[in-house]
This record gives structure tokens, C-alpha cells and sequence, in this order.
DNA sequence: AGCACGCCGACT
DNA sequence: GTCGGCGTGCTC
């Protein structure tokens, strides 16, 4: 009789014991019996234990059926899947759940699925292709099945369907389910090295660097300014690790997946690339996932969740962008794909790129300490002018539509010498706020207490946190005078206004509103960049991955909200979006210009950032934060906490407070308000526990932990943990 | 998180 | 008399 640990997928810190007649693998999938229900739950180890040393060895219950042959989770994986579940104290269950496509979750098998081949028959091996040369369709769907058998839908996409059907009826060919058998390194029989650029001097050293790197653990920032080249420093890295066979797993941002990026790897080396991202299906997810832990693909692209991709033969991790805000997940396990990036990359004993032209404040420190490697790529190629920046002074200026005069007068010239403008508004919808022009009381979400943002087109009111809708009233609530105003600006009214101050001037606006799903917005952007609009207004959409050649004016019309923000990131994430942008516009002849509105003209922060650029900005902003006792110089945790009775939640953290405060020496500030006070009809608080170093910390919460657990309010009150959080709102 | 058990209000 | 509301408690 074998004593097994098995995580269950339940929202409960522990693992479960079952017992089994043999020892079982670490990393199989068995079916337990979990009160009244079924799960299925992954083996974490078999205790070296006998009956008698268990308690209660009596009471548990034995595993229904074992799922798996083989591990479906390696050593590594499961050594990162303990990681996360005491770095991040969230329930092992849950973690392994994260870590898995949804299939092998429900309990599906992870061998390869059996999929329909299209391949000739015997009559048809005999058959001369010259018998079909009245069909040029099926000749060709003939000519290739010669060569040999194809999946069934890859023939109908490429020949169409009545060819193929015709091939079958003439019993030439004939649809097979056939399991496809996944072979290590099947990629290196296609892996061809397409014609590349030579390495500016910059480039070559950091390539020479990370060459040397190659089977160890090491991670190296790659700071490069926009259009330096990154892309390529990453591709003549992992050139040597593919032709010995090694896999390479690049994570990149939500957005910034563009198939241009995927296309660019599959040009140069001639093989398949994995693609992972939100709105693949879940059985294309599992298929990647099966030839990736197979060993049949060398290189996979995904977003956050695809540093779960197993790998047979991993050679490199990089990591696109790592100061993306979408790599840190903001709900149930909030783990952050960068840090699990490290920890995956010291795991395998391989390198890890860290690749931005805008570094998060954290990798810079640790890239200026010595910790990590940093390469850097200073100049654009092509020799080309990076866009300069300025502030402009609204102060005591008219304003119209949220453009000053004097922007206005620049956005003209740019205009008139038929060159593309870009204008970014962090707002969508018409404007932030309505209200009675008589009283003065704005037009609030119940739920929220917050505002609605008014969006004119459709005439209707929107509560941009919990996305409630109400039709645009006519008299104010208070009241009941029935002169109802905007205040504040958005993309919509910006394009609205633009309209009227550039009449016949084509304009596009690209926001959520706009452009839904990502087939809208690559075509926008292509339609962008063929010049079918002049004038550009948009959010933070735009400062992901794409370029814009014509456009030479970035006009940004708000930095004021960032300067004084509660949050004391938002600078930092100022900053990134405002270089960004910055890099995206203009080319090696037409040298772009951007300017920042503001009302705080010599605020010391703008001022650096446009006269010293972002690298400058970095540098100058640790030191304050080293200044101000702030992350990442001290660690810190946010236990949130939600519910319908305010008190509630707020006396939650309270007793939390007290907690930690009895028994452990960490700071701790509040219970305040969230930024975003109330989300759908839920008050929020949060704590925030912060200590110089980062394990007395943990620990002092690991301690606390089932306390927490176990105060009055812990089962009527939403609450999580959120370690190293990056978001307050 | 589920799911069962349990103890009080408006219906055939 | 019962259907069903969701509070509380447990899950190897």
C-alpha cells in the first residue's frame, strides 16, 4: 500500500493524501474521489512512509484511476509548480490547474490525438497524375500526395474541397485517422539559415555575449532604443542553439503577437513556429502543447500562460518587451511570467534574454547591480534620428476639444506638409464625466460611485469599471435642470473636435471602441500605414508593436494625471508609454517630433524624461525610490479584500492588521481604500505589508496565513494576496 | 470552489 | 404539509 500526495484542484492551501497499490510517478493525472465529487488531481509525490506512521491512515480513500502512463507534468515543471505555490501562497490544486490546457485539466489523454490523413490508395500509387489533366485542382492535390500523405484539412484549404472529394470518389485517394507520431528535432529536417543582416558593432557584442552563455544559467537585459534592432539580436542568438537541436520558448505581450513577428522567425530558419495566445482554441492549444513537449517544434511564441509550455530540449528563454504590464497576472494566481521566466531558465541551467527598450524599474536595478548581464543597444539602425521630444506649456491657453493653441498650430504644420499626426488620449469614450451645469453633481455609477464616461455616438452613458450601460439623461438627478454638461476629454471627442478643426482632413480613431478583436485592428494599421488617414487619435493601443513611418508629430495630450497619482508607478508607466510611442513614429528620412501637453510644465520628472530620454528617467527614478524605502528596493504584499458591506471588508483587514502586528515585525499600511473604491456593488480595501527583505516577509505571512484563515469575516469577505504587486487599483 | 446539510418563509 | 432560500462546514 503506497501513500500518495495529490494536488486537487480546490481553492485550499494543502495537498490531499489517497492511497494507492503501487507508487506512482510525480507529474501523472489521477481521478480522486474528493467528498461527494470526482476530480481529477496531479500526483506530487508517493510518501516513503508506512500505515503506521500516517494519522488516520484509516479515513482516506484510495485513487479512482490513475490517467497517465508517463508524466504529464516533468521535473522542472513541478519544481516550477512548487515554486509558485510558496512564493505566491496560493493552493497547489490551483496552480497545477493554471499550468495545464484545458483538456488534459478535464482529464483527456495527452498522447497525440488521432487526426484524418489524406493519402492515395493503392489503385492510386498506380495511377500516372497525366490522367487528371483536366483538373488542375485535384492534379495538383495528387502531385503532392505522391510526394506524401497530408492532414485532411490542410488539403482542403490548399486544393479546396471538390478536389479533394473528387480524388476520394475516384478511389485515387482516401481520408485515414491516422495518430501523427511527434519526433524530437523533426524541425532540423526543414531549419534553413535565410540570408541575414550583418550585426552593427552593438549587435555583435551582445550576440558574441550571449553566445557564451549557451547551457548555463545566466539572464541578460538587452536594453535597446526602438528600432535598434532587438528582434535581430534575438534571432543570431538562438540560430546556434537551433542547429543543435535546442527549443527556444519566446514569451511576448498580449498584444504585441503579431503575425508579422511570428512570420519574421519562420522566414529566417524555414520551420514551424508554436504559437500560443488568449484565443486559441483548446484543442489547437493542446496540440501545441503536446508537439512542443515532444520536442517537434523549435521555437514557441506565446503570451503570459506559455512559460507553461514543456519543453524536451530547451536551449534559451526570452522574454519580448518584460516591462509589459501583461505579464504580471492581475486575478486567481498572480504570478508574473518575467520572475517565472528566471526561476524556469535557473531550473534548466540555460539563459534568459530579457529584451525592452523601456526596462521595468526592477530588471534595470538588477542589470545595474550586477545581477543580471546587460547589453545595450543605443543607436537606431539605419542611422536613423530618434524623435525628439518636448513639453508643451497650456498653461493660460485656450483650449479646444483637450488641444491647446499652440499644439494645435504645430499639429497644422505637420498637416498641411501632408505628413501623418498621431494624437494619444489615455481615455476612450467621449468624455470622463457628465454634469449639471446649474448644481454642479455628476451623473454616477450606483455600483461604482464612480462617474460614467460619456460616449456620444451612441448616446449612451458607460461605467468604465464594471462596463454598466444607461441611456444619456436629459435632466440632472439632483436637481432636475435640464442643462446637462461633459467635462474632461476623450477619443471620441478628441476625434470629433478634429473633425471640426480639420475639415476634410481623413482621420481614423483606434481604441476598444473601434477596433474589436485583432483582425480590426491589423487592418486599420495597415490601412494607416498605405496613408488612408492623416490624422490618428487613439490609447494605449498604439504604443504596442506596431510602426508608423508617416507619422511625424506624436502629440500627447494629457501627462498631468500620471504626475500626481497615487500610485507610484505611474510615472514609471508614463514614461514607457510616452518612449514607446515615441519610438513607433517616423523613419530614417522624415524624423519625427512629439509633445507632451501638461499644465506642469517644469515638473522635474518631464523635464528629465524629455531632455535625458527614458534610460536617464530609469536610472534617476531608482534612486529615488531607493530614497523613499519603495519597491524594488524593499519587497513588498497586498492582501485586498471585497464585499457589499463596506465595513465589512474594511474590519477584514483590520483583524488582519492585528494579526501581523502581534506576532511579526513588517510594516504595514492601512486598511485604505483601493484606487478604484467600489467594482461592481463591492467596496475594496486593501493592506499593504512591506519589509526590507523579501524572506522574513513571506515568512511572517506563511505564519500568519491560517490565522487569516480563520478570523470571523475570512468566509463572507472576497479577499487574496497579491505578492509583488505592480497594480493598486 | 462546490456540494450537502440544515433550519425558516410562501405556495399547491 | 412541502419547495426552496442561502448560512455553515467539510473536503484526504
Amino acid at each position: 500500500m503506497a501513500f500518495i500526495q495529490v494536488a486537487v484542484p480546490v481553492p485550499l492551501r494543502q495537498l490531499f493524501t489517497y492511497t494507492h497499490d503501487s507508487a506512482l510517478e510525480a507529474g501523472v493525472r489521477v481521478m480522486v474521489p474528493f467528498g461527494p465529487r470526482k476530480l481529477v488531481g496531479v500526483v506530487v509525490e508517493t510518501l516513503r512512509k508506512s500505515e503506521s506512521e500516517i494519522d488516520n491512515s484509516n479515513k482516506l480513500k484510495a485513487i479512482e484511476m490513475v490517467l497517465d502512463h508517463q508524466p504529464i507534468v516533468d521535473g522542472v515543471l513541478l519544481k516550477m509548480a512548487q515554486w509558485l505555490w510558496q512564493y505566491y501562497h496560493h493552493a497547489p490544486g490551483e496552480v497545477l490547474h493554471a499550468m495545464l490546457p484545458v483538456l488534459l485539466r478535464k482529464g483527456e489523454s495527452a498522447g497525440p490525438t488521432p487526426q484524418d490523413m489524406l493519402m492515395l490508395t493503392d489503385e492510386g500509387k498506380k495511377t500516372l497524375s497525366a490522367s487528371l489533366s483536366r483538373a488542375p485542382k485535384q492534379n495538383a492535390c495528387f502531385t503532392a500526395l505522391t510526394k506524401r500523405a497530408m492532414l485532411a484539412i490542410e488539403a482542403r484549404k490548399q486544393f479546396g474541397a471538390p478536389a479533394v472529394k473528387a480524388l476520394v470518389e475516384k478511389s485515387l485517394a482516401v481520408i485515414k485517422e491516422v495518430t501523427p507520431e511527434f519526433k524530437p528535432g523533426a524541425w532540423l529536417s526543414t531549419l534553413t539559415m535565410a540570408e541575414k543582416p550583418v550585426p552593427d558593432t552593438e549587435q555583435s557584442v551582445a550576440i558574441a555575449a550571449l553566445n557564451r552563455q549557451h547551457g548555463n544559467f545566466a539572464v541578460s537585459l538587452l536594453e535597446g532604443v526602438t528600432g535598434s534592432g532587438k528582434t535581430e539580436v534575438y534571432l543570431q542568438a538562438i540560430e546556434p542553439l537551433l542547429r543543435e537541436g535546442k527549443q527556444v520558448l519566446i514569451l511576448v505581450p498580449e498584444i504585441g503577437l503579431t503575425p508579422q513577428t511570428v512570420s519574421r522567425f519562420e522566414k529566417r530558419f524555414g520551420i514551424a513556429v508554436g504559437v500560443l495566445h488568449s484565443q486559441l482554441s483548446d484543442k489547437d492549444r493542446l496540440q501545441v502543447w503536446q508537439r512542443a513537449k515532444a520536442g517537434e517544434l523549435g521555437i514557441v511564441i506565446g503570451t503570459r500562460s506559455a512559460i507553461f509550455t514543456p519543453l524536451n530540449n530547451p536551449g534559451m528563454l526570452i522574454v519580448d518587451e518584460e516591462h509589459d504590464e501583461s505579464f504580471k497576472q492581475q486575478d486567481g494566481l498572480r504570478y508574473h511570467a518575467r520572475d517565472l521566466a528566471a526561476m524556469r531558465a535557473k531550473q534548466h541551467n540555460i539563459p534568459l534574454l530579457l529584451g525592452s527598450a523601456t526596462p521595468a524599474l526592477e530588471t534595470l536595478n538588477n542589470a545595474l547591480s550586477g545581477r543580471y548581464a546587460h547589453l545595450q543597444l543605443t543607436k537606431r539602425a539605419g542611422g536613423a534620428q530618434s524623435t525628439h521630444q518636448h513639453v508643451l506649456d497650456a498653461r493660460d491657453q485656450p483650449i479646444h476639444y483637450g488641444i491647446s493653441q499652440g499644439l494645435l498650430t504645430i499639429m497644422r504644420q505637420h498637416i498641411s506638409a501632408g505628413n501623418q499626426v498621431l494624437v494619444f488620449v489615455n481615455r476612450r469614450g467621449y468624455a470622463p464625466a457628465l454634469l449639471c451645469h446649474h448644481c454642479g453633481e455628476t451623473v454616477t455609477c450606483k455600483r461604482c460611485e464612480r462617474p460614467y464616461t460619456v460616449h456620444k455616438a451612441q448616446n449612451r452613458l458607460q461605467c468604465h469599471h464594471c462596463g454598466g450601460m444607461r441611456a444619456m439623461p436629459t435632466n440632472c438627478e439632483a436637481c432636475h435642470y435640464n442643462e446637462l454638461v461633459t467635462a474632461g476629454t476623450g477619443t471620441e471627442q478628441v476625434e470629433q473636435g478634429l473633425a471640426s478643426l480639420f475639415p476634410g482632413v481623413t482621420q481614423v480613431r483606434i481604441d476598444s471602441d473601434t477596433v474589436r478583436g485583432k483582425d480590426k485592428l491589423h487592418q486599420t494599421l495597415d490601412a494607416i500605414n498605405r496613408q488612408e488617414y492623416q490624422l490618428l487619435v487613439g490609447t494605449q493601443i498604439l504604443s504596442k508593436g506596431h510602426h508608423f513611418p508617416h507619422v511625424t508629430l506624436v502629440a500627447v495630450l494629457d501627462c498631468d494625471g500620471a504626475l500626481f497619482s497615487a500610485d507610484f508607478r505611474a510615472p514609471e508607466k508614463l514614461a514607457q508609454l510616452v518612449t514607446q510611442l515615441a519610438g513607433r513614429a517616423g523613419r530614417a528620412s522624415k524624423p519625427g517630433e512629439m509633445w507632451l501637453q501638461t499644465h506642469n510644465p517644469h515638473h522635474p520628472l518631464l523635464q528629465d524624461l524629455v531632455h535625458n530620454g527614458y534610460g536617464h528617467f530609469a536610472r534617476h527614478a531608482l534612486m529615488e525610490r531607493k530614497a523613499a524605502s519603495l519597491p524594488p528596493f524593499i519587497s513588498q504584499f497586498v492582501i485586498r479584500a471585497e464585499a457589499t458591506d463596506s465595513s465589512l471588508a474594511y474590519r477584514f483587514l483590520q483583524d488582519c492588521k492585528q494579526v501581523f502586528t502581534q506576532a511579526h515585525a513588517i510594516e504595514i499600511s492601512g486598511p485604505f481604500p483601493c484606487l478604484i473604491e467600489k467594482r461592481q456593488g463591492r467596496f475594496r480595501f486593501m493592506l499593504v505589508c512591506s519589509h526590507q527583505k523579501r524572506a522574513p516577509l513571506h515568512n511572517a505571512l506563511r505564519l500568519a496565513l491560517p490565522f487569516l484563515q480563520a478570523l470571523p469575516q475570512a468566509t463572507k469577505v472576497r479577499w487574496s494576496i497579491d505578492i509583488d504587486p505592480t497594480d493598486f487599483s
